[in-house]
DNA sequence: CTGTTAGCGCCTTCAG
DNA sequence: CTGAAGGCGCTAACAG
């Protein structure tokens, strides 16, 4: 089978012990040995195994990745290939290996995964875990805390003190969406929402709540509409819209996610609606396709590689922290989003109750702070590499 | 820490061999017995430990999966996710958990992958490996023979007997695309390629000859650009066909992935040919943004999620096989592809030198057989799930 | 049916 | 500087 230390022991005529040694770079063994056993490991084409190395050290190397509720929770397929790159790079970076466990895929699959995430991670022994998409009504959602490695949530609020999470700034991000509205003269603005066991939603929720307040208007509950992150559910929120009293009936929707806002402008443009000359919509999160349906999407961006990145970081560093046993690490991260201007919001329809005049129309800028973008060369939201 | 079958032999009273054979379904355990020990295990919160059981059974119950050159072999960002999800889920399904390597990311990542691929796998002790966009002039990719596990290979062609591989019918979709623009009356076809260390170049470089030939058309080397799957090369290769004398100037263009079709016609469009009424383009892959681009795009789909799933069965199938020793598993897969036409392909502006009479307007189906299908309902290109 | 013995490949004591 | 002993948690032979 497989070269082992003993092999190369027997070799060189040392013990197996000494081979351990001059393969791990401790400095108890004469330097010329060294050379020989690095030589002879060469040789034999030596791989030390992981496994049985694990079995001795209690590490693995290894970090487990949970890609949850695919499709469903604002993680459907365009936003998470990235962040999973953000998790693989810093991860291997650090000369770690990454595990990935996805759930909610076929039927098959699921059956299977009915085991639970921290079994699964216990199991594999992995040294820290990542996880994404987890709904807060899941029922392992709170079982997370039994886990006695690190952990780390992309995206919702973490159950317990231990976890950490890593997170776009949500309330940012509805905000300048909202914000991003009331400039152009937008009163009546509605708000497609995710469904409520993601955090994503409750704080998306909060930041129009906050413009909307800022901007004098008065929130109204039924201009918000619960989809599921689904573009079906963003058509649904088009029929529900468009059934609203004229008078209540939105000039403008933020929107929670841009798969709900495709799905809603479509539907919009189906009903014979005009985006944006009747209506506005803003998405959130940026995907590839927002810059290339019609018209192309103003969307509030989230740093997606980063988001994984970063959380990936994180577990890195608790896992060191473990050895050192420094200082409490931040129990979070919030990652700025920034709002893209493109073309599916335009001045409001209908001319603002305010005393003010016609709204301004290049006031695009108007929005919060600097984190603002205007539109983009031919070219862009394609993902090359 | 973690509960052993020790500490549940102990409470029980049993001996840890006992426990084993109870956990893990041996018949020859009684009844009794085994109720009791599972009872414990379950009181105690035991989960079994893979790391130690894989060193035992010289099994992991875990495949690896390398995630190669990112960006620049047409596994780019748009194309593996979903590779990736089939095999998670098949992989899954059957007990198994994924490592994935990704090679090509950051350049920390990358310094950091100098270990070799086959090299990590006997490391990690995987018991099967998946490779996508490996390239052939890779020094690793002949030494992959020295695998001693299953290894399957996604769209490129094995370098040795053992190897296995899944890959889209490259000839058969690049001569739908061709044989598309033919029956549009296109005469002078390009083909806009990737570079020739990717197996599915020389594939798809074929289907077009193919496809010329049989329909009269002499193939002309000058007509092929040779890009790298990136955006960037899809512009450069508009330059390339515009600037061509006029009398051989293309009024169709064939492209070895979407991305690069893209670039054209962003490129051709700033260079003010109309698209498709001045010249014709025909993507590859079906990428989400393909539906969504202005035309959208005309393109060959790939079965991205069945190639990985296809992949995955194979390994899992050889595993089963080396346990059984049957017979020998075919060596390779081929996927249909599919036609998908959408608005950036329409009859030759120039009428064919043919003396047929100008093109047949509605023969978009003259491709060759059933794969294909006309344009979509709106709503399409967007994964939602 | 159950327990004992042995060892997977490696690393960490502890002696020399 | 080097070797011998012991054990990580589990399972696969063998005995009983």
């Amino acid at each position: 089978m497989a070269v082992t230390i003993k092999d190369i022991a027997r070799v060189v005529g040392v013990s197996p012990t000494a081979v351990s040694r001059a393969l791990n770079g401790h400095r108890d063994i004469g330097e010329e040995t060294r050379a020989r056993i690095k030589r002879v490991a060469q040789e034999l084409g030596y791989r030390r195994n992981a496994i049985a190395r694990g079995l001795v050290t209690n590490k693995t190397d290894t970090i487990g990745l949970f890609v949850l509720g695919r499709g469903s929770t604002g993680f459907g397929d365009p936003f998470a290939y990235e962040v999973i790159l953000g998790v693989m790079d810093t991860v291997s970076a650090a000369g770690y290996d990454l595990v990935l466990y996805g759930v909610g895929g076929a039927p098959a699959a699921r059956r299977c995964s009915g085991a639970s995430y921290v079994g699964k991670c216990k199991e594999r022994c992995v040294d820290g875990v990542i996880m994404m998409g987890i709904r807060t009504d899941d029922p392992q959602y709170h079982a997370l805390g039994g886990l006695d490695v690190p952990c780390v949530l992309i995206d919702v609020a973490p159950p317990g003190d231990g976890i950490g999470f890593v997170a776009s700034d949500n309330v940012l991000g509805a905000k300048q969406a909202t914000e991003h509205l009331v400039s152009l003269g937008h009163r009546k603005i509605a708000m497609l929402n995710g469904h409520a066991h993601a955090t994503v939603s409750t704080e998306r929720l909060e930041g129009y709540k906050i413009a909307l307040m800022n901007a004098g208007i008065a929130f109204d509950p039924a201009l918000v509409f619960e989809g599921d992150f689904s573009k079906e559910s963003g058509a649904q929120a088009a029929d529900y819209f468009m059934t609203l009293p004229l008078a209540l009936r939105p000039t403008g929707v933020v929107a929670a996610s841009d798969v709900m806002a495709i799905g809603l402008v479509q539907m919009l443009k189906a009903m014979r609606m005009r985006v944006p000359e009747d209506i506005s919509v803003v998405g959130f999160d940026d995907i590839p396709s927002a810059a290339h349906v019609d018209p192309p999407l103003t969307t509030v961006r989230q740093a997606r590689y980063d988001l994984g990145a970063s959380a990936a970081r994180m577990v890195l560093q608790r896992l060191e922290e473990g050895r050192t046993a420094i200082a409490f690490p931040p129990p979070g991260i919030r990652l700025a989003t920034e709002l893209v201007v493109r073309r599916s919001t335009a001045p409001s329809p209908a001319p603002s109750p305010s005393p003010s005049p016609s709204p301004p129309l290049r006031q695009a800028r108007a929005g919060s702070g600097p984190a603002v973008r205007i539109a983009e060369p031919p070219g862009e939201g394609v993902q090359t590499d």
